[in-house]
DNA sequence: TACAAATTTAGAATTATTATTATTTAAAAA
DNA sequence: TTTTTAAATAATAATAATTCTAAATTTGTA
């Protein structure tokens, strides 16, 4: 952890407990959440802590390049701690997200008419798929599957 | 324009002037509009319409695949009226949404591990880059950019 | 230790979206 | 054409996610 807390000093990040804890989260997460999920989880350890600190913290961990935002919801954001430039996809039944460890790069050149227009920077890639849990059930569709589909973790 | 009326008559999709008025602002439009856009054309031609009402269209259609949503704002949601698939491109200044029309899927093999768990159905590519316009104006960084930068429309 | 600047908290404010309900209307039936 | 009825509309309230505010506290440095 000395590592962690060195290396944000270094980039100006003010430490405090607060930030420690959802440092401490964050680090080697694999999960996709929400504010509110890294709220409920350091309200663990410090019960008074507030939804702004939570925004705060991440807001300047996204502008740090230190979390991500995946743009996969329209409903809420989901940040992704895992530091590796990666792709993901979603069952549209469930929502779960896996993430896809592949580099496409090579294969998505840009069509000239844009390059003319644009400078690519870096691209992401969201498949979409039904994952094995929702194969099972079939062909079912529901109103709103994310609140309930059993089998599925909420994403 | 009565093709449009046939058409969506036929896919049980009640047409009353206030949908016919959305239909015509989303025909051959390639543009992102947000649920407000059209909000305010629609409210041009009909004063009294209401958000509910937009909402309740727009989600009619999304439902029926007739207009896709976009994935790249967390803010609000952005509708894709053009029917044929494609993927986007935004500028990461500005925020400018241009739209790429070439298919990737043949180079967008998923890893074995992902295969086992998903059943792949579709893709979509956010390409990030700058552009023309915010590569003229340089490394100069604003906290928010979609909403003042000059020379670039918002998206 | 003392200080300045940044951060925290609680709560209010804002914004996008959804839900409610009485009224109206489109489209099918008579 | 008129009647019927199921669906759509509009106004408004409700909800949910996020941002803002301001006073109190804390961090890192001098």
């Amino acid at each position: 952890m000395k590592e962690l807390i060195e290396k944000y000093r270094e980039i100006g990040f003010k430490l405090t407990p607060q930030r420690l804890a959802i440092l401490r989260f964050l680090k080697g997460n694999t999960s996709h959440p929400t504010a509110e999920n890294i709220y409920r989880q350091i309200k663990e350890v410090y019960p008074t802590v507030s939804f702004a600190t939570v925004y705060n913290t991440l807001q300047a961990l996204v502008d740090r390049g230190e979390v991500t935002e995946v743009t996969i919801d329209s409903q809420k954001r989901h940040f992704d701690p895992y530091p590796k430039p990666h792709h993901h996809i979603i069952c549209i039944e469930c929502n779960k997200i896996g993430d896809v460890f592949k580099d496409y790069s090579d294969a998505l050149k840009l069509p000239k008419n844009i390059l003319k227009e644009f400078k690519p920077v870096r691209n992401h890639i969201n498949f979409y798929g039904i994952c094995r849990e929702c194969q099972k059930i079939g062909g079912i569709k529901y109103g709103n599957m994310s609140k309930s589909r059993a089998g599925c973790r909420e994403f």
